[in-house]
RNA sequence: CGGGGCAUGGCGCAGCUUGGUAGCGCGCUUCAAUGGGGUUGAAGAGGUCGUGGGUUCGAGUCCCGCUGCCCCGACCA
């Protein structure tokens, strides 16, 4: 490629609203454009690159069986009603087509898969199997952000397994956990795999692909010592505390000025583990919020800790969680900020009458505790679970933090940011259920499909090889997803000659099958080009010039380092097909 | 959805407090010089100041609405 003819231009500032530095390079050095928010225009460079990284994955699928096919990225709203996400799926972009036919624009392709599965597999000699496919996905993201990493169109390499069994997904899942690290790494993207949420996707187990990064969206936690690793949304921990030997009496106090947990503590005279904090959700069973529907929710934690959302909603069956609001709170006979569950019935169940109080297992971990009187301003001293108040469900709510005690070995856990760059799951029979896709076994017998579903973005996991492949120069693309492997410099005035060798030298690379991006701009002195050169972040540099031509042939410099050799151009062609 | 910020030429910004018909750097065009780290000089092109309304003799500037974008949080397959 000529950079004389090249679409676009490389910039000397960044667009002032990018942040992260893989948006500001992107952008700088020509590789993408913005359309809107979370949509972006790959540009010819980074089209390039994506088709890269399209490769590597490709390989890395279909080393494991895989079968590449494309599905549409339109999809009748019926396959979303039949497996229960047309409503479900919050950031779900709905469109109508003439008259009343409904569309959803593929937000993922579970859908369409276990429609095919129903539709092609018929016997149980037609299992396993595994399609992917890298397309488009649509996701109506509430906060579009980053650049590439959180888009409200992006690309996606999403396979499906098709399995008889369990069993038979369980044996297979490993080699596709290994076919990840192998992308990652090709990528130049080391990933720690933790276990995660299975969030709106349902089945059973996932794991998450993350890359520790201080401005990634996820949290999760790591054991150095036992290599525990899980996003906060599904970690676990060991709750330390002992309960008192002897229970203290139920004692009124007023505590004015105390809404706070930290208030409280001061107050009173105590660490905050030895109070319980109370805080009020509203529960409500789909995204879609009716009037009527859905309840208040009381959870309660040790006040040293905090609870975690996703873990409250799984303990809770499904459904959603926001916020209460003070007069929902109030209608319970709770008071905001001296509440607990002194006093009030718990129910037994989500359907049962009654106040449902959710607690985390930390309150078994102590006692004579300092909480809400329900009633303004005072609390109870020596308040005891089981003795002064119960609850509808003891569970794993909290959320684990730097400092507690890893569940594996018992050493002490950290928790990290970190940017989530892959995730495979376990389905299971969540979508082959709804919609009876199932295979004659051999005896003749209907059998649900077990399923798998695995995804990668590829623009995001192309905005993570340039957050960790950079430098104050520009990007550094490792050799695999670079989109030239060469980048050739002509530098020289017009009649000294130089110009004719780089040409050739030009012509004489891609005949040899080298990708190159030639810079045989004219005008432009050495600096121009070498800072582009830098930016653009090929991995290797070739010049040809006065100077060079003098000492030989080529000057040759690796992107990544400072050194730079004369080579014949002989030498190069060795090298670079070496 | 809650909080904050921004919107002036392709990009980065000034002008707004105190209303008077828009300016700087980069980039772009032309010419000349330079020719190994965003080089230099000269001459140019390019903006109904996001949008709708209001106040005013007059609005980029003041007031109200809307839209878009960015950041934090919520949310997130």
């Amino acid at each position: 490629m000529r950079l004389s003819h090249s679409f676009g231009k490389t910039l000397r500032e960044a667009p002032a609203e990018a942040e992260l530095v893989s948006h500001q390079l992107l952008i700088r050095a020509n590789y993408i454009r913005p359309v809107g928010a979370g949509m972006y225009t790959f540009m010819p460079f980074g089209y390039r690159v994506i088709r890269k990284i399209w490769r590597i994955l490709a390989e890395e699928m279909d080393a494991i069986d895989g079968q590449e096919m494309w599905m549409p990225n339109l999809n009748p709203a019926a396959l979303w009603q039949a497996t229960g996400r047309w409503n479900s799926v919050d950031v779900l972009f709905k469109l109508k087509g003439n008259g009343n036919r409904e569309y959803a624009l593929s937000a993922t392709h579970e859908e369409v898969v276990v429609d095919l599965a129903l539709r092609e597999i018929e016997s149980y000699r037609d299992l396993p199997r595994m399609v992917y496919h890298i397309s488009k996905k649509f996701r109506d993201e509430p906060r579009p952000r980053g650049g590439l990493m959180r888009l409200r169109e992006f690309i996606m390499k999403d396979a499906y397994t098709l399995d008889r069994s369990e069993a038979a997904l369980d044996e297979y899942y490993p080699s596709m956990i290994q076919a990840y690290f192998n992308v990652f790494n090709r990528c130049g993207v080391p990933t720690v795999a933790i276990n995660a949420d299975v969030g709106a996707m349902g089945g059973k187990t996932s794991q998450e692909f993350t890359v520790p990064h201080p401005q990634g969206e996820d949290v999760f936690i790591a054991c150095d010592n036992c290599g525990y690793a899980a996003n906060v949304e599904a970690a676990e921990f060991v709750r330390e505390g002992e309960r008192p030997a002897t229970l203290a009496a139920l004692t009124k106090v007023e505590t004015p000025d105390c809404k706070t947990i930290a208030d409280v503590a001061a107050f009173i005279g105590v660490p905050t583990s030895q109070t319980i904090k109370a805080v009020f959700y509203w529960w409500r069973p789909r995204y879609v919020e009716t009037p009527g529907e859905g309840q208040l929710v009381f959870a309660l934690v040790r006040g040293d800790l905090a609870i975690n959302d996703t873990k409250l909603v799984n303990a809770l069956g499904g459904g959603f969680v926001r916020a209460a609001t003070e007069d929902e709170i109030r209608a319970v006979g709770a008071v905001p900020g001296y509440a607990s569950g002194v006093g009030l019935t718990p129910a037994q169940g989500l359907q049962s009458p009654g106040v449902m109080v959710m607690a985390d297992t930390s309150i078994e971990y102590g006692g004579n505790y300092v909480v809400g009187a329900n009633e303004e301003p005072y609390h109870y001293t020596g308040a005891n679970y089981g003795r002064d108040f119960a609850v509808s469900k003891l569970a794993d709510i909290a959320q684990a933090d730097t400092g507690h005690k890893c569940p594996v070995c018992g050493g002490r856990i950290e928790a990290k940011r970190a940017i989530e760059v892959g995730h495979c799951f376990k389905l299971g029979t969540r979508y082959s259920a709804a919609v009876n896709a199932t295979y004659l076994d051999e005896n003749g017998q209907p059998q649900l499909i077990y399923m798998g579903s695995y995804g990668i973005g590829l623009d995001r996991l192309m905005a993570v090889v340039v957050e960790l492949h950079n430098d104050k120069d520009g990007i550094i693309w490792p050799d695999s997803v670079a989109p030239y492997q060469v980048h050739l410099v002509h530098i020289g005035k017009e009649g000294d000659g130089t110009k004719a060798r780089a040409e050739a030298l030009y012509e004489r690379l891609l005949a040899a099958g080298v990708e190159v991006l030639y810079d045989d701009r004219d005008g432009l002195g050495a600096g121009v080009k070498f800072k582009d050169a830098d930016l653009i972040g090929i991995p290797w540099r070739v010049t040809v010039s006065a100077r060079s031509l003098e000492q030989g042939g080529v000057e040759v410099k690796r992107r990544s380092a400072s050194e730079r050799q004369n080579l014949t151009e002989d030498q190069l062609l060795g090298l670079l097909k070496g």
